[in-house]
DNA sequence: GTCCAGGGCCGTT
DNA sequence: AACGGCCATGGA
């Protein structure tokens, strides 16, 4: 299984995906205003149908809390309350409060000094974070800062199980498995959008067909897969 | 009523 | 290092 191949088979069958930011700014380099949404929705999703996550994100846009100043200044109870339809609210609450905390004191709130270093440092920062893990730093990374890292996660496992791609399909492993073989395809430049792309593909991959009760029948990459259950 | 979402932390082996 | 329990809401 080619990373590549697959990459051009599900865009084919679903077409662009235009997942994040929710405004279609795609194109727009240095969206500071949706950098911070994005960086809140990465925490919020975790676990999480976006449905609900949509639900959270309404009501901090409506209470003028979708701003790192007011974000900080907001009572934590009433944060619970905003960001509740999202489920997991109290540790989701103290997540984005602590990260929120970080971007002001380290940072004064600059994203772009913060997303201008070395890629590795800033997932290291992130890591170091209580509540953001390989996938929510990844995401933001990708999402946020427009850095080129291939996210990861339980739909993509999955998906390495199944197929499956002669690998431990430990996060690592399936990262730099296809970071490996789509670097070699193409440029510098479009790998940012490919993996932005790639990443809501298995997401909607997963989500119609390779589900937990997977339907391979109508699976449009059912030719690239061994698994046939 | 049951299952499951665009995870991560923490305690136990 | 690896694994299981836990966190919680809302839609299918």
């Amino acid at each position: 299984m080619k990373p590549k191949n697959l990459y051009q088979q599900l865009q084919g069958y679903f077409g662009k995906q235009y997942w994040w930011p929710i405004d279609n700014n795609y194109h727009k380099k240095n969206n500071c205003d949706s950098r911070f949404e994005i960086i809140i929705g990465a925490i919020l999703t975790q676990n999480t149908a976006w449905s609900n996550v949509e639900k959270a994100l309404f009501n901090l846009k409506e209470n003028k809390t979708m701003d790192l100043k007011n974000l900080l200044e907001t009572n934590e109870n009433d944060l619970k309350k905003m960001i509740k339809p999202s489920g997991f609210f109290n540790q989701k609450a103290e997540r984005l409060k602590i990260t929120a905390n970080f971007f002001k004191e380290k940072y004064n709130g600059n994203f772009d000094k913060f997303f201008n270093q070395n890629t590795n440092f800033i997932r290291k920062q992130l890591l170091d974070l209580k509540g953001i893990g390989p996938e929510t730093a990844d995401s933001i990374i990708l999402y946020a800062g427009c850095k080129p890292v291939f996210v990861v996660d339980a739909y993509t496992k999955r998906l390495c199980k199944r197929i499956p791609l002669d690998i431990e399909c430990s996060y690592d492993n399936i990262q730099s498995f296809f970071e490996r073989n789509l670097e070699k395809n193409f440029s510098e430049k479009d790998l940012v959008e490919i993996y932005q792309e790639f990443h809501a593909l298995i997401v909607e991959l997963a989500k119609n067909f390779c589900k937990t009760k997977p339907d391979c029948k109508n699976c449009p990459i059912s030719d690239k897969c061994e698994k046939k259950l």
